[in-house]
DNA sequence: CCAGTATCCTGCAGGC
DNA sequence: TGCCTGCAGGATACTG
């Protein structure tokens, strides 16, 4: 559900709500999620700790101490972090509570299980997989020169590739049919078909709806929210995820939806080519 | 190495 | 009202 502008709204609210305070207790259920959520570790390595740092690489988000290591947390596609008071109901699926010295708590809560929830000692950061493989940061320096080469090289459709967490880290279901509509491309062009000046349109509109998205606080379809419980609003933007059979507020045709890579894909036949 | 498919899990909407 | 099917913002282990 969270792609980079979720996840990275997420992470603003955290540096404010949580950086700086101490974790005094953990508590949760040692579920198997992406990958098996070991509650004692995470407590014996967070608790009685300050966070000093939030961080976010791609769709990951990184809660750091000063020299116990670091809470990697991923969201999955239904995953939420609440940032609340402890008294406050506490929701289904919750999976992990860090409570805090001021007696608010953070909650990870993912009914599909998908995210994960991993403490990482120093140095382990460089060591995993699923973060050193993962490519350009899109919102840094470099993207229009770095990403069309790489979609050039590739017979894939642009869709899936621009999923691709190891070639660009952060874009989602939603923002890569954003941005393939801004740039006036079909989604199941080959990369090796498009051309680089167009693969770099392609990088700068990607580059463009991430930042406004974020600057919208993301985008809420069905339950994503703020750690602080609001709904990101970029949703009133989107011209074509979720709007198959209304008309293209470019060139006015009807906009179709298709399967690609099994994700649900939607684009205008009239002004994507 | 690359491209495409199946799969993990729960909740919800829609059809009958 | 229920029961069934398919679909959902993701990542990855498979298969050819």
């Amino acid at each position: 559900m969270p792609e980079l502008p979720e996840v990275e709204t997420v992470r603003r609210a955290l540096e404010i709500g949580l950086v700086g305070l101490t974790v005094v207790g953990v508590r949760g259920r040692s579920v198997m999620m992406r990958r098996p959520l070991d509650i004692p570790h995470i407590a014996a390595k967070l608790g009685g700790r300050a966070v000093s740092t939030a961080r976010r690489r791609g769709k990951f988000l990184l809660l750091d101490t000063a020299d116990s290591g670091s809470l990697l947390i991923h969201l999955g596609m239904s995953g939420r972090l609440l940032l609340g008071d402890a008294a406050a109901p506490e929701p289904d699926h919750t999976h992990l509570v860090l409570c805090l010295e001021d007696g608010r708590e953070v909650r990870f809560v993912d009914p599909r299980r998908f995210g994960l929830a991993q403490w990482l000692a120093p140095g382990d950061e460089s060591r995993d997989p699923s973060l050193t493989a993962l490519g350009i940061e899109p919102l840094d320096p470099g993207l229009e020169e770095l990403l069309p080469p790489l979609l050039h090289a590739r017979r894939a459709p642009l869709k899936s590739l621009i999923l691709d967490q190891r070639l660009v880290a952060g874009v989602g279901n939603i923002y890569a049919a954003e941005s393939l509509w801004r740039a006036g491309i079909r989604p199941s062009r080959p990369g090796c078909r498009t051309s680089v000046a167009r693969l770099r349109r392609l990088a700068r509109e990607i580059r463009a709806v991430l930042a406004e998205a974020v600057s919208q606080g993301g985008t809420t379809i069905r339950d994503y929210v703020t750690p602080a419980g609001d709904f990101g609003s970029f949703a009133v933007s989107l011209q074509v995820y979720g709007r198959d059979g209304e008309s293209c507020e470019r060139c006015g045709a009807v906009l179709r939806a298709t399967r690609l890579g099994n994700r649900a894909t939607v684009w205008c036949p009239g002004c994507q080519r």
